[in-house]
DNA sequence: CTGTTAGCGCGTTCAA
DNA sequence: TTGAACGCGCTAACAG
């Protein structure tokens, strides 16, 4: 409410000497007048006006989150600890650096452009960008950006990403379960929220054939639909004798887990009928039974390491190297069997 | 980028003309003139300075989400998928009504009350606010407020809040409790996070055994501290023979899965050597084997409820009544026993 | 040490 | 139908 002007009045000075004192610039005034701003400047609660200084330097101090998602899938997509985890660690270091976070959860690339001109942000993360919309937002936008989990398909930019290393992710946990045995597997990404990085899971699970010299084929790939019943038909048919799997590899403990009650709940026995392995291992592959066997991965790091990143990019330091991979280890538990 | 001025610079005309374009006063711009304006702004990519409006309009089309919650909570709050359907629901109905949300994640007041006035926000959805703390926003801070699971201890404001059966729930679990035979049980809120719920959930838990001539000590209210380790002990000791409770009634999912795991691990079978309920009726009660008994309750419509009065409060529409009360229901599973 | 002023981008009012 | 001028709150450059 109460602006520089309206202090400067009450105070009896003009409105540059209450600037100085908020500023801190306490040479250029007189220990008494200090002392009476600061009070008055106490007593109103003066908070300087964002929309002016937005105006005047051009720029505002916040950093826009994006969650790329598809439409429809707005609900869930943030009931994935995974998504929940990266969000609370970077408010919490965006408000540390002094900074404001505007979330967005949206899919649609010319809003994010308008978003981010329109409000002058200092920087913007974004999660889950497909590759193709990231050489258009990164042509599109000129302040610091930094991906999650993105690909890129083209070197036009120098890309800026935090991301794991999802090849080895799946080479670790097909290796394991070619170890105990398993030869008959079928991967299950979340398809299509995470395309890049399910692909590269999906080529680590074939290294791990590879490596034995054997093959594993591209039908040994199913996407996984947004609608639980159809899912929920898909664990069904793929754990059933006929399809021949004795294994499911699943690329979240949230779809692992899922799959892992319902069939539980249908007369299978895990691990005996079937195994299931997850990755992210978070809090849900703990809370089944069996415990499942996943991937580790530090998703609150990834929100973390995001903001530090971009907060170096934003003051003009250089940031080496551009894209960073997280470590992954394989989390052995429960929900495998060996043959 | 492109500003008003750009743009009429380019187009030949006068910046007012851009302007009427832009707001579509078709009637005072010849056709031609607005075809060519029409184009060049959409090939600039004109976007509005959300600086320069706020300043004019002494408002920002910002809704600022603030998740009342210890520091040192912060990591964990979004986990529980309750925070996150919340949030959720929240973010697609600002979005959805041409604003912008504004995430903030912290217990300090006085900076929710600078933080809405350095934006000029339109209005604010505040979560889990204590009755105290409401106050203080409440007459600092003259934009329409929603509160989500607040309680409130005076009555000098108008508080507009979305609120839960809570009084119920806690009957309804204890009723379910008492016909399985349950007399010795324990109730766990995840103090401090909750205060006024879990303290309506008690007096629930007392109203059903009044009913029954009983009555429920102060002693069997047994917080929860944020430590995990600590939990577990507590979890350990409560279960224990000695403890001589039959059943754990807990105030969240989260926790209730985490014990019901803990113990399971630790050589407790579940029911038959403990009871265990939960609250919120979310995924981990329906991923734990057995499965919760627990209350059911809908936050991602809490969400949205939020945001639908807050938009009717903004357009200064009569918003009856100021308090929503959601209903709950008992969703019985596999946890308890009967005795 | 303190006061005055220009200008950031926008929409509106008034005059041409 | 169009243009010029004003003011929103703030800071920095300059004048006193």
């Amino acid at each position: 409410m109460s602006t520089i002007k309206e202090i400067s009045r009450k105070a009896g000075v003009s409105p540059t000497t209450v600037a100085n004192v908020v500023y801190g610039r306490t040479t250029k005034v007189s220990p008494a007048i200090r002392e009476k701003v600061q009070a008055i400047l106490e007593a109103e609660k003066y908070t300087p006006n964002m929309g002016a200084m937005m105006l005047l330097r051009n720029n505002s101090k916040i950093i826009g989150v994006i969650m790329f998602t598809e439409p429809r899938h707005n609900e869930t997509v943030l009931e994935d600890p995974f998504s929940s985890a990266i969000l609370g660690a970077m408010e919490r270091e965006i408000r540390s650096n002094g900074y404001y976070m505007m979330l967005y959860i949206s899919s649609d690339e010319e809003e994010v452009v308008r978003l981010s001109k329109a409000w002058k942000m200092d920087g913007l993360v974004l999660v889950w960008v497909p590759g193709t919309i990231c050489r258009i937002i990164n042509s599109s936008i000129d302040v610091p950006l930094v991906y999650i989990d993105c690909f890129f398909n083209d070197e036009d930019h120098v890309y800026h990403n935090i991301g794991l290393e999802d090849r080895k992710g799946g080479y670790e946990v097909t290796k394991h379960l070619l170890s105990m045995g398993h030869t008959n597997i079928v991967f299950l990404p979340c398809n299509p929220i995470f395309p890049g990085g399910d692909s590269e899971r999906f080529s680590g699970c074939k290294d791990a054939f590879a490596e034995q010299g054997m093959v594993l084929s591209d039908t040994a790939r199913v996407p996984l639909p947004y609608d639980r019943t159809k899912r929920e038909k898909i664990y069904m048919q793929l754990a059933g004798k006929d399809a021949g799997y004795t294994a499911l590899v699943f690329s979240s403990d949230y779809y692992a887990s899922e799959a892992l009650t319902y069939l539980q709940e249908h007369g299978f026995r895990i691990p005996q009928d079937i195994s299931i392995t997850g990755f992210d291992d978070n809090i849900f592959s703990r809370l089944v039974t069996p415990r499942l066997t996943t991937v580790h991965q530090d998703s609150s790091k990834k929100g973390l390491l995001a903001i530090q990143m971009l907060m170096r990019l934003i003051q003009g330091q250089d940031v080496e190297p551009a894209r960073v991979t997280l470590p992954i280890y394989l989390q052995i538990r429960d929900s495998v069997r060996k043959l």
